[in-house]
DNA sequence: TCTAATACCTAAATCTCTTAGGTAATAAGA
DNA sequence: TCTTATTACCTAAGAGATTTAGGTATTAGA
């Protein structure tokens, strides 16, 4: 697990391009996806993800529609026109970031 | 300016390695040396960098020394061995970090 | 002489996230 | 069949880092 405090500010950025490269998901979906995509580092909890999806849905950049499983309620998310948008912005605002950074610490992150 | 979210966590690793590389620096001298590293992007708020510097050096990863020019006072800090393998390993988890985001939001950083 | 820059500092408020709780269905194993 | 782990949603209190906003004072420049 990485230090959870570089994770801060990125929580929005990551839920978003999972969503753009996948398409249509649910939360623990997210998080499993995110689980596995980061190598089992980076384990986003339950209490940071929901209001963050219900943030990002009264903005109106994701949509969502329920599906019932059985008799288990799965709330999926999908991203907007909007969302879509932010994505690209909040996606290339951070590799500025991570460029300015390797030149603040001189190290190569590429 | 970057977002300022994704800033967050990282004011100790740019402090630590700012101090590395330049050595013996003052407060003031560490927010203009970030911005001008970062062109002009990063801008270190004081009330951020000192309680962040005090702590550093209650925890003994930084000395001090003051000196007085003319009639003001400049307080320097250095880091200590502790301080230096500090460095490191923030750096190193830093770079990782990184990498890992590189993966999750499939870009690359480099 | 007035403003901008240099130089230090603290404290309240803010924001994001963790921790810790709650509910409930389904799967798997003993 | 009983128990536990996993799936699946959610909220609220607390913690932690930073911003905002304030304070003091010296020096340089217009």
């Amino acid at each position: 697990m990485h230090s959870p405090e570089l994770l801060k500010g990125t929580l929005q950025t990551i839920v978003l391009k999972v969503l753009k490269d996948h398409g249509r998901m649910y939360g623990y979906e997210i998080t499993q996806r995110v689980k596995e995509l980061s190598g089992e580092t980076i384990l986003l909890t339950e209490g940071a993800l929901y209001p963050a999806l219900h943030k990002l849905e009264a903005e109106g950049m994701l949509t969502t529609e329920t599906e019932t499983i059985g008799k288990r309620v799965r709330k999926y998310y999908s991203l907007t026109p909007q969302g879509r948008s932010l994505v690209k912005e909040r996606v290339q605002e951070f590799v500025g970031f991570i460029k300015t950074m390797g030149n603040v610490l001189q190290v190569n992150v590429g």
